[in-house]
DNA sequence: CCCGTGATTTAT
DNA sequence: TAAATCACGGGG
């Protein structure tokens, strides 16, 4: 099994950090055993404009603290009562900004996967959504806050030299906001000042591993 | 369609 | 202190 080089460019902007992440492989260590998946969605979050992100106004408490770390570390949270996100921050210190991971096509470590999710019953029902990949890989908040250049329980791993041309890139509008937020604000990304409507969210084109 | 589940946030 | 919310998932 050759190894790759890791993916470490993660101090850009979290649009051109979505971008360049789908296509590229999320590596998770289990007892030294790799799970692993290849990123088909993402959605950018963009800090103290944005009304969706957990970082609007610049909001800073206890459970966003780690989304204000240097880009490359991981946000992980908790919610619903049941579910952990995990999110790859983006950009500088205290700029709020990153990437939630929102599905992978599984690849490695399969079997563990199905072992973590005992309900899935489909290779598709294993990544597909942010809570059912953070589940199958066994990621939770004692990765919250973590360095994913250094890490050697969670990174992720270059698979192709370049990006993914624009073409391969489907974007959409951001899945599960509050309809609240389909209004009009003074932040504005890209022209568009409805931040329930931007097109925040990239999947790889014809996936069938995406959620929803 | 509705519900579980509990931390966080917001309203009183 | 109480109520509402929530970057979700599973079952009809």
């Amino acid at each position: 099994m050759p190894t790759f080089p890791r993916f470490t460019a993660m101090d850009a902007d979290p649009v051109t950090v979505a971008q360049r992440l789908v296509g590229q492989r999320l590596v998770r260590i289990i007892e030294g055993q790799r799970l692993s998946g290849i990123i088909v969605e993402v959605e950018a979050y963009l800090g103290s404009e944005d009304l969706a992100a957990h970082t609007a106004g610049g909001r800073r408490t206890v459970r966003n603290e780690a989304m204000y770390l240097p880009g490359g570390h991981a946000y992980v949270y908790f919610t619903y009562g049941m579910h952990h996100c995990l999110n790859v921050v983006c950009g500088q210190r205290d700029e709020g900004v990153a990437v939630l991971i929102r599905a992978l096509e599984p690849s490695e470590g399969v079997d563990a996967m199905f072992r973590n999710r005992p309900r899935a019953r489909h290779l598709v029902d294993l990544c597909s959504g942010p809570g059912k990949l953070t589940q199958s890989l066994q990621i939770d908040l004692h990765l919250n806050g973590i360095d994913l250049r250094s890490s050697d329980q969670l990174w992720v791993e270059r698979r192709r030299k370049n990006i993914l041309p624009p073409s391969q890139i489907e974007r959409t509008r951001r899945i599960g906001l509050n309809s609240q937020l389909n209004v009009d604000s003074l932040g504005n990304f890209d022209g568009f000042t409805n931040w329930w409507a931007a097109p925040l969210r990239f999947t790889l084109k014809n996936s069938q591993f995406i959620s929803r």
